[in-house]
RNA sequence: GGGCUCUUAGCUCAGUUGGUUAGAGCGUCUGCUUGACGUGCAGAAGGUCAAAGGUUCGACUCCUUUAGAGCCCA
């Protein structure tokens, strides 16, 4: 690396002029390739697969700039850090899009039929699939990308269709005529966790049913008037007395002038509508099982678009829903049937992906039995093998776990994992294997693919391709993913690893927050209110997002961002630049010597290197707890205020003496504290912290502060006694500088300073006189308070700073009274709490000993105040 | 209906096992081209910790109830 000068650095900190250089320098040099390595530990993460149609959002820049901290964490601590990316292949989302965009072309899908759909898929994915890896990139994620790994790759793949097979031989996968959940708008089905209820507005019609044989009615109400042509039977409570003469009788269903009876079951509701359900076994789950117990017929009454098939009377077929929806009204009012209408609000189950209504439609479909794999899945997470953080989705787990129902994995699409199961043409038999029949003239393969999370649920393991890969990198470490999916992938993934890998597949699960706008309202397409994260790397730079997001992002709470808040992290980089410019500035003329970099040292040395280890410290706990934004505002702190603020400010005293020894010990010094603390900030902020990495000193081809040695915690290097004199002298400070500031002085005049004590030492004046801009400064335990002057008290010492000619007396009474009424309630709530006879015999006597301490100061103190105040003239 | 989370300064949030003069960032006000930084420095103002009750010598912290906000499941 070239040896850049002072001048040659810019005032400001400009991330474009470093952030692609970097990125490439680490890749060029492989700093965040894995291999195998039996001497290191592993450290594994595998990337929560973006979806090949997704663009990058707010959302996965937390998500993955977590990843990274962690990863570039272990990585500097020695560990073989493993980071594995890839993307997974969206069955319905990709199929609707490719669709699409032939459609846009004149191209019919089904026109061309599967084949040659699925290469339009493939190259749709070549084209764009890979955007929203090349957008990760920009962020500065350190994945080994020689890993990088696709859910339809061809051993990925097999993997999947082997899993099936396996299962399938266990009997844990079977076909069945059930009632699934139907999207419409993509002809298949979909699983219960696909399903997002969303209230409507919506009218509750009342019909009247006559009753065979009988001059009655009975009222049915509903909110989908159509499904009445599926009607096979109405129901009633048991208990319901208003009802129980008509149990056994029949009705006459309207317009499709069919005959069912009417019967008695626990489910209806009494208090519901008139407690009078008609029944479409057809088309609604609770229908299904009523009809189950009653043998009702079934009758389908939709084709898989949702529009009405032949099983209706002629003049509804081939109707949309909606259309037969208005149809059956305006028929059943011209019959009479209409009883009365009324607006009802309730909850219609949606498609994730159609945003269409869902219609529980009866199909043939694959289904994984979970009950078994849910078992050992459960365990883990109790025993403590996995943790989740926050714990509290442990709770969320368990309750879907203890409820689960078997996975409906087939999907009426093309774009996926083909079922591999085939159909003897003569004989009906199945065949399921990882390889197709031989005569595979007589078979037929199955059309459905899998969902998608029957792919991704294998992630934690099938990214690694050899047994010896598995052995060593899994499982897992940490994943890094949204409570969102914590059904969809997390559990499954769980339930995979124990099943097919007899282990976990990671031992830790940190769930992110949600980003939402500055309003607290999700970020979404339609709302326009998210930013585009590319947008504000350019703008701000990825530090400063990466900074920002995770400043703002407390674990298990939901993140207000906005991109204005970015200035956070940019200040914070341009701090932190100017810190560096400062000692590259220094370093033109003083010399670096590492031999000294332990001599001369003072107070202050011992407090920032005392300051430094007990940040690091606690930091490590934080790390360690997974309190992420915990750990930045420790690094924050320790470089903004101690750093900056005071131990800069202090060594500028030594800096500018003339004792070179002094100089170069006090340079080399700071400067290797300032790379531990970029150090401990690279995981969080890689680029800047490179760029002044490369800049402090000259360093190797090849060398990063990406595989520098992280700082080590030495805990007898925090001393309490260092601190302890920084805070003296810090409070000395600023009780000068807040009497400057109230008595508004300009910063650029100085004052003189006299302080009636015996504790300030020599070499404590001269910080004092520096950053108080104290002129004179005169200490001893005799001091005359000059007549002129203002007054401060701390602890067992007076500070007064004549003012002659400049003090504004009132100025200087308002000072001293609020001083007294602050410490007057102090002193009444500590007294309070002394005479109380239980506190003094309850409390434990080091509390007691630490209030009567605190009641003895802060009176004398007080007593001091009124005398001043008394004779301020 | 069941479960989970939240309510602390104008805003966004910290606050470890109950004992602090309740903190930070942003915003606000005052002053400042102090030889790293105005993307900055120094100083200041601002809170009866959602409400009520309980446990305790002592509650922001533990318990109960209430009110409000959000999320998940049915």
């Amino acid at each position: 690396m070239l040896t850049k000068t002072f001048s040659d650095i810019p005032k400001a900190y400009n991330p474009a002029d470093v952030e692609d250089k970097w990125y490439k320098y680490w890749n060029d040099n492989g700093i965040f390739n894995s291999d195998i390595d039996e001497s290191k530990k592993p450290y594994t993460i595998a990337i929560p697969p973006p979806n090949i149609t997704g663009m990058l959002t707010m959302g996965h820049i937390l998500n993955n700039t977590l990843q990274d901290i962690f990863i570039r964490t272990k990585r500097m601590q020695g560990y073989n850090a493993c980071w594995v990316p890839g993307t997974d292949h969206a069955s319905i989302a990709t199929e609707t899009k490719v669709t699409k965009f032939l459609a846009d072309k004149q191209i019919d899908k089904y026109q061309i039929g599967r084949e040659a759909f699925l290469e339009h898929c493939q190259e749709w994915k070549k084209e764009y699939g890979g955007i929203i890896i090349q957008q990760l990139k920009k962020l500065g994620v350190s994945c080994d990308w020689r890993r990088e790994r696709f859910t339809m790759d061809e051993d990925y793949y097999y993997e999947v269709i082997k899993a099936f097979v396996d299962l399938y031989k266990e009997g844990k996968i079977y076909r069945g005529y059930r009632m699934v959940n139907w999207d419409p708008a993509n002809k298949s089905a979909i699983s219960d966790e696909e399903v997002i209820y969303k209230t409507v507005n919506g009218k509750l019609w009342y019909f009247k049913y006559p009753v065979i044989n009988s001059d009655e009615f009975v009222i049915v109400a509903t909110t989908r008037p159509e499904t009445m042509l599926g009607d096979t039977g109405v129901a009633v409570n048991p208990n319901d007395k208003r009802y129980k003469h008509l149990v056994g009788k029949k009705v006459l269903l309207p317009i499709a002038e069919r005959e069912i009876p009417i019967f008695a079951d626990d489910y209806v509701d009494m208090e519901f509508g008139t407690g009078v359900v008609k029944v479409t076994p057809a088309h609604d789950v609770n229908d299904y099982e009523m009809g189950q117990r009653h043998k009702l017929e079934m009758i389908n009454i939709f084709n898989d678009d949702a529009t009405t098939n032949g099983n209706v009377p002629q003049d509804f077929q081939e109707l949309d829903r909606y259309e037969v929806r208005k149809k059956v009204i305006e028929r059943m009012e011209e019959l009479g049937f209409l009883h009365k209408t009324e607006d009802y609000q309730n909850k219609v189950g949606y498609s994730e992906r159609g945003n269409v209504p869902i219609e529980p439609y009866l199909s043939e479909q694959w289904f994984m039995k979970m009950t078994e794999l849910a078992k050992p899945a459960v365990e883990v997470v109790q025993q403590g093998r996995v943790k989740f953080y926050p714990k509290h989705w442990e709770k969320t787990y368990f309750h879907w776990m203890e409820n689960i129902k078997d996975w409906c994995i087939s999907r009426q699409l093309w774009w996926g994992h083909r079922i591999p199961v085939w159909y003897h043409i003569n004989t009906k038999e199945i065949y399921c294997d990882v390889t197709p029949p031989k005569d595979i003239d007589n078979w037929k393969q199955d059309e459905d693919v899998l969902d998608t999370w029957a792919s991704s649920w294998l992630w934690a393991h099938a990214i690694f391709k050899s047994d010896k890969e598995r052995k060593y990198y899994y499982p897992t470490n940490t994943l890094v993913t949204g409570p969102d999916i914590i059904f969809f992938w997390v559990a499954r993934m769980i339930m995979a690893g124990m099943h097919f890998m007899k282990d976990i597949p990671f031992s830790d699960v940190y769930f992110t927050s949600i980003i939402r706008d500055i309003q607290g309202r999700k970020m979404s397409k339609s709302l326009g209110n998210s930013p585009d994260p590319l947008d504000v790397i350019k703008e701000y730079g990825a530090d400063a997002l990466r900074f920002t997001v995770i400043y703002l992002a407390p674990l298990g709470q939901d993140v207000l961002f906005s991109t204005d808040k970015c200035e956070l992290g940019r200040n914070f980089a341009n701090k932190i630049w100017n810190a560096g410019r400062f000692l590259l500035m220094n370093k033109e003329t003083i010399k670096i010597d590492p031999s000294l970099r332990n001599n001369h040292k003072d107070f202050a040395d011992e407090w920032i290197i005392s300051r430094f280890n007990n940040t690091l410290l606690q930091l490590n706990n934080a790390m360690n707890e997974f309190e992420v934004n915990n750990a930045i505002k420790l690094i924050y702190g320790f470089i903004w205020n101690d750093f900056c603020d005071w131990y800069v400010e202090m060594i500028k005293n030594r800096l500018y003496s003339d004792n070179e020894e002094v100089k170069s010990a006090v340079l080399t010094r700071a400067i290797s504290i300032f790379e531990d603390a970029l150090k401990i900030l690279h995981p969080f902020m890689p680029f800047i912290t490179e760029e002044l990495w490369q800049l402090i000193e000259e360093r190797k081809d090849g060398e990063s502060i990406s595989t520098s040695e992280y700082p080590v915690v030495n805990e007898s290097l925090i001393k309490e006694s260092a601190d302890e004199e920084m805070e003296f002298v810090k409070d000395i400070i600023t009780a000068i500088r807040n009497i400057r500031g109230e008595m508004n002085i300009a910063p650029s005049k100085k004052v003189n300073a006299m302080i009636k004590s015996s504790s300030v030492k020599d070499y404590q004046k001269d910080y004092i006189k520096r950053l108080a801009k104290v002129e004179e400064l005169n200490v001893d335990p005799n001091v005359q308070k000059p007549k002129a002057s203002a007054s401060a008290i701390l602890k067992d010492i007076e500070i007064f700073i004549p003012l002659e000619g400049l003090i504004d007396l009132d100025v200087e009474r308002q000072r001293l009274q609020k001083e007294i009424t602050r410490l007057e309630g102090s002193l009444a709530g500590i007294e309070k709490k002394l005479s109380n006879e239980k506190f003094v015999a309850n409390a434990a006597p080091e509390v007691v000993e630490k209030e009567r301490a605190k009641q003895r100061d802060w009176q004398e103190n007080l007593n001091k105040l009124k005398e001043i105040l008394d004779n301020l003239n």
